[in-house]
DNA sequence: GTCTTCATGTAAGCCGTTACATGATTAA
DNA sequence: TTAATCATGTAACGGCTTACATGAAGAC
């Protein structure tokens, strides 16, 4: 089976609110899907392009001033695609955890020990991290997709706290 | 910061408990570490052959009968690089969760329920597999390897066990 | 005899990252 | 006036997957 970017998608979920800049997308995605959907700098401008190119969105340029901006907008066709993909069987992403990996080798106590330092620090960060989000949307007005987003952020601090404890309970 | 090939280290790992060819490698790799540790059929000969140039392992042409088999063993350079790998930052993955993603842009309760669905039956399809190897593991003699293999298991079956219930709660 | 497993690769091509580039506007 | 943010990309390179290939040995 061929290999498909899913990146299309991601960007057509963020146009389905409403039209928006490259650069508007790349920074929704850093404020909302960050810690599970994280696109690199080049890769939206360049698949904006071909998304309109096969008529998914529509571009429009809009001065603000001087300055000029591309506003792109999802169109019937694009809408149509992304469905699709919402309702096709989600494939199991390619399993590639170093910190498994390196575990599975470690035979001394102290090597283990310093592993699970270093991603108890990083697990208590990211944890930090959620509970602040959870904070900023506890307090927006509720919606089907505050409860689902909630729900979504829970899951995942349920998770960071089992592997906290998990790690601390040597 | 230049990407690096993990391979690689998968590959020293495997090899540190004695020699092996490409293809026992291969097969041991998809019974045990192919839960957080999976490779493309076509990369472990190319990479023994580099490790190879690169003095990380040595090879040595074996004959069983007329069966031509190249099998290969790490070298102290290897061990040491190896070693270098565990004891450096281990680089945190770029998160890309599919499922999250879908999730993120549902609105209605019915695609929820569906995507809820779908992941519930492979959480429940991988712990039962989990379950099974854990009773493999319990059966062996014990070691410290034994001891941290079972623990990194049972983490991986309570992360399970919780995203079921998560599931299931609707 | 035929199927599975052992055993070892090559080639094409997408995917994705990092580094590199550019220039305007606005807040401090 | 300087830094941050807005705004949009190109180029090079390496990583990784899929598909394609081949052939022997042993099991049933």
């Amino acid at each position: 089976m061929r290999l498909v970017n899913k990146t299309r998608y991601a960007i057509l979920g963020m146009l389905l609110e409403g039209p928006s800049t490259g650069y508007e997308i790349k920074s929704l995605m850093g404020r909302s899907t960050v810690y599970f959907w994280r696109e690199s700098d080049s890769t939206i401008y360049p698949m904006l392009k071909v998304l309109a190119e096969e008529g998914k969105v529509l571009s429009k340029i809009v001065y603000v001033g001087k300055k000029k901006k591309e506003v792109f907008s999802i169109t019937e066709t694009g809408r149509a695609e992304f469905k699709a993909w919402l309702k096709s069987p989600t494939g199991s992403e390619t399993p590639r955890n170093e910190f498994l990996l390196k575990l599975f080798f470690v035979t001394d106590r102290e090597e283990m020990m310093r592993l699970f330092q270093e991603r108890l620090a990083k697990a208590q960060k990211t944890y930090e991290e959620y509970k602040k989000i959870e904070a900023r949307l506890e307090n927006l007005i509720d919606s089907p997709q505050r409860a689902i987003r909630l729900k979504a952020l829970r899951y995942g601090i349920a998770h960071l706290a089992l592997e906290i404890l998990w790690l601390k309970e040597e």
